[in-house]
DNA sequence: GACCGATAATTGTCTGACAATTGAAAACGA
DNA sequence: TCGTTTTCAATTGTCAGACAATTATCGGTC
């Protein structure tokens, strides 16, 4: 079988999106295995090193894995939750660091999301969500504790009071949008005095969500999201005022 | 220079993680130039079949463009929220026909999303917004319209809701929601009395959203919501009883 | 029957080369 | 001197053939 390409384009990229929505439409099945990178080649009539970088750009994507040695080969990926999470989260941080969104926005849109998890979370949440929340909240409150690791355990805590709401698509978004802000929330300080606030507050929030009191859940997250971007506009004040006397313009 | 790399191990994936990791940490800016493949064979001490597969890798995730001839080379990509949506959607589709994601979740997943919307979108709605949506509900009024049409009218009239929002980054992931669901939508058959009263609720959401109403428009958001989830319930109840005729257990 | 080595298939990588493209410098003419 | 054309050099895209690394399978041996 010769398949036909376009010439004067890009072979690799053409092969590429070729096989890409040949998986997509299921004509290969997950965990199936592709022809041998010669046999592609003989298929579309180039060499294998072409065929390779078109494998590379699937493989990149995720779309398929592969393994050496006999019935080795390139298998289409059952595209996991993790994966998919991994890929999300990449784009978003992109995104955000690429197009100058200021912490304003980005905050807003994490809290706006989160805060649609709410009812479905205090309607469902299991006693190991609540103890993930508890255990979160724990941590936090640990003495000497990084503001690299009373970050990571916040993340954690808002991932847990997603999981809450046990619907995986759900959780698949919102893992996206808290863990592209790390790189700006990273960025503030935690105070002593902050920590304690914020700790209060997913306090009262895993409180309300243990009680299943969405109303108040909701009131929670909203003073949560108001003194995270308080908390930005510190800092962002902070840096307004080296950055004017340390540089010159032009 | 020459760059590390663990032996054992894929090269070209290595290369690819080193340099996009250089890119998100912002060493190299975007449209920014990378070294030749010449070079960067040189420096990571492989050849340069090896580094274009790295490079492959990169382009597959819209990190960078390449262009021939003098002058040419690889370019760190802007990532503009349109690619990133077209990745965004990709990613979403395929997790969603990978993983048997049923319609209940999906749809509850995307119901959820949109609703957070709707307070943003009540408070800064411009003319422009409600005009869009006004324009929508026309159209899927229109006498003869396919279901495919009526379909891309009503992710048509949901963005344009989300873009009230005036939050961006919150766009980028609803349009990810809403257009993942494209395919489950576009199962349904839309009967006449059906497209009769979803246009009805989205009068109503727009209307509210132009009243700045936020909690009218959440309580007809929760009603459409409902509503498609009924049609789904349809659609896969017709779907089970021939399915259970045709096929023998097996 | 269990264990072990040869074998074949397949991906990963290297070397060297040529084609295609494109910007820039050099040559040329007015 | 200015503008046009030609040439050139740098860079990516592709090819061909080869070898190394890995791994399942098939035989052989104890």
């Amino acid at each position: 079988m010769r398949t036909e390409l376009d010439s004067d384009r890009d072979y690799s990229q053409q092969i590429a999106r070729t096989i890409r929505d040949a998986i997509l439409d299921g004509q290969l099945p997950a965990d199936g295995r592709l022809p041998s990178e010669s046999d592609l080649a003989a298929q579309f009539n180039v060499s294998r090193p072409t065929v390779r970088e078109a494998l590379k750009r699937l493989a990149a994507q995720n779309l398929i894995r592969t393994q050496r040695g006999a019935s080795g080969g390139a298998f289409v990926n059952r595209l996991g939750f993790d994966e998919a999470q991994e890929h999300l989260v990449t784009t978003a941080t992109l995104l955000l660091s690429m197009n100058r969104v200021d912490f304003e926005t980005a905050c807003e849109s994490r809290f706006a999301l989160e805060r649609a998890c709410l009812p479905l979370a205090c309607a469902r949440r299991a006693p190991a969500h609540l103890a993930a929340l508890r255990a979160e909240i724990a941590r936090q409150g640990t003495e000497g504790l990084s503001d690299e690791d009373f970050c990571a355990s916040d993340v954690a805590f808002h991932r847990a009071l997603v999981d809450a709401a046990a619907n995986p698509v759900l959780s698949w978004h919102l893992a996206g949008a808290v863990e592209a802000m790390q790189p700006l929330m990273n960025m503030i300080t935690f105070t002593a005095r902050s920590r304690a606030r914020i700790i209060t507050l997913h306090q009262t929030l895993a409180d309300a969500v243990a009680a299943q009191d969405a109303q108040a859940a909701s009131t929670a997250m909203d003073a949560l999201a108001a003194y995270t971007l308080e908390l930005g506009g510190q800092i962002r004040a902070r840096r307004a005022r080296p950055a004017r006397e340390g540089t010159s313009a032009g």
